[in-house]
RNA sequence: CGGGGUGUAGCGCAGUUGGUAGCGCACCUGGUUUGGGACCAGGUGGUCGCCCGUUCGAGUCGGGUCACCCCGACCA
């Protein structure tokens, strides 16, 4: 094996190093020379845009629609709503001037005192307050509503630690921000969102998802309910993978929001808002790769085949010929396919590669095979190679990548549920916990227990899961009765 | 902001008691190769993070400074 790729192997030793690598050298990002922020390559963002389209696509049937508010959010906006402002004044960017000047030696540039801003701008961690400022202008009267609005931006917030797609000072993600007549209809907004959060998690990324709310403690500043969508990693550490809010008034009071209703009585405006990020890369990655790289599902993959070639160069012209039929037929059945017949790489380079990359199948096409009218069919989930007839290979290939998208699916789910453990005992939990897993347990819902699990173990309440059989029971901790069991894990 | 560590070629690193900078990968050229990360030959590329000091002489010693990484606190 090549030097540089032997941090493939080294998974169990160093999971989040093994993780920081393959994104290198899978080609999807990198560390940008500013601090905190993420490039992300050519091959990461082409993932990422068929993650968009396919989201897009789903909000879009649910009536929402795409606009675009101002990246600079004028500072008194966010001291608007108090709890809001609580949890994010700590890592905001603020933008105090609007102009530079060469410096005395004329080499450089410094900040000119003369272009000060009276009030600073702040770049948007969230796009709450400058939404709801505008949603006044937009929200006269209960026709108006629901107002369903979605924008595609990036926002900022200066993290202290980062980790490439994981958290980043800038990340790219999709925030919808809806509002409603009555309290219901904003409620059940949120628990759609939610639901079309978990239907693409788990229906295109293969990524299984424990749905649930929220703790106090853990909610989103300015909400009354946080819903999440929670994945398991590979190390057994939770990702919480996307977020839809239920933000009540508050926004709507904030912002005088008010509009009439059908008995012409004024009324503050409900609010939701929802998103997932760039971080939905993380969880891709760090739920199916393997010590080989990377592992796409098809409905994500840029390219979902890869036809090789392998023969003498007087072969060649035939091999081309075969393949580019196979091609042809591959992409009449709306498969993504790539023939690289580049001649400045060995074929065993090339599997190597597209193995790193994810591609979820591979067509060795050989002199010899061709000859005998078979090809070499490898699955990426599972490593398998066969032979198989060249005549029917695109239908063959079309029902495989099916095939596959299911059993990532699976693998990851069985993964996911032979490391969820019920937990009653406090001392076990602690002993237990350090090797990864979700954890069902008894919480008496104070916050003081989950401050100290916290305090003592690095885990964190993930979430009340939806979906489970709920019963009371004893606080593990506390010794206090417990209504519901909720989702404990260390989390990213 | 605490506790550690690292700055030398695009990347990963070596550099002895101070003597004028090297290895692997990558890259370029030519040739031979091509069924699991090819081989041979030749070649390009560095004000050793920055500043000051000691010295005939500093990548190496001393002082300062900056940047980055890892472990915590904060977080999608």
């Amino acid at each position: 094996m090549a030097k540089e790729l032997e941090f493939l192997t080294k998974r169990s030793e160093d999971y989040s190093k093994w993780y920081n690598e393959l994104v290198v050298k899978a080609d999807l990002a990198e560390q940008s020379d500013v601090r905190g922020c993420m490039v992300i390559k050519p091959y990461g963002y082409a993932i990422w845009e068929k993650m968009q389209r396919i989201l897009d696509d789903m909000f879009k049937e649910t009536g929402v629609q795409n606009a675009y508010f101002p990246l600079l959010i004028p500072k008194n906006f966010l001291s608007r709503e108090a709890e809001h402002v609580e949890g994010f004044a700590k890592e905001c960017a603020v933008v105090t001037h609007y102009r530079l000047k060469t410096n005395e030696t004329h080499d450089g540039v410094v900040v000119d005192p003369a272009a000060k801003l009276e009030e600073e701008l702040i770049i948007r961690p969230t796009s709450e307050t400058i939404i709801w400022n505008t949603f006044k202008n937009w929200i006269h009267s209960y026709r108006d509503l629901p107002l369903l609005i979605n924008q595609w931006c990036n926002v900022m917030r200066w993290e202290m630690r980062t980790r490439l797609f994981l958290r980043t000072s800038e990340f790219l993600w999709q925030e919808g921000h809806t509002a409603h007549a009555t309290r219901e209809e904003a409620e059940t907004r949120a628990q759609q969102m939610l639901k079309v959060y978990a239907d693409f998690a788990e229906n295109y990324m293969a990524v299984p998802v424990v749905q649930g709310v929220k703790s106090e403690t853990e909610r989103f500043a300015g909400a009354l309910d946080t819903y999440t969508i929670e994945a398991m990693m590979q190390d057994g550490k939770a990702l919480q993978s996307g977020t839809s809010h239920f933000l009540g008034q508050n926004f709507g009071k904030a912002f005088d929001v008010q509009f009439l209703n059908k008995e012409n009585k004024p009324e503050f405006a409900w609010a939701t808002s929802w998103g997932v990020s760039t971080r939905l890369m993380g969880a891709l990655i760090m739920t199916h790769s393997d010590d080989n790289g990377l592992v796409l599902p098809p409905a994500l993959a840029p390219t979902q085949v890869v036809i090789i070639p392998i023969g003498k160069p007087n072969q060649m012209p035939e091999l081309d010929q075969k393949a580019n039929e196979i091609v042809k037929n591959l992409k009449a059945l709306s498969v993504s396919v790539k023939y690289d017949n580049s001649d400045n790489k060995r074929p065993g380079f090339k599997f190597a590669d597209y193995e790193l990359k994810g591609v979820p199948v591979r067509l060795v096409l050989g002199a010899r095979d061709l000859e005998q009218g078979i090809i070499e069919v490898m699955r990426r989930d599972t490593l398998e190679k066969e032979n198989v007839n060249i005549e029917g290979i695109e239908q063959y290939v079309h029902n495989l990548l099916d095939d596959i998208q299911k059993n990532i699916f699976k693998k990851a789910k069985d993964y996911r549920d032979a490391h969820i453990y019920e937990c009653e005992n406090y001392e076990e939990f602690k002993e237990r916990i350090k090797d990864g897993g979700f954890f069902l347990c008894p919480w008496d819902g104070t916050s003081e227990t989950e401050a100290q699990i916290k305090e003592e173990t690095q885990a964190t309440i993930r979430c009340v899961p939806f979906g489970i059989e709920q019963k009371p029971g004893i606080d593990m901790v506390s010794g206090k009765p417990s209504k519901a069991r909720v989702l404990i894990a260390r989390a990213y």
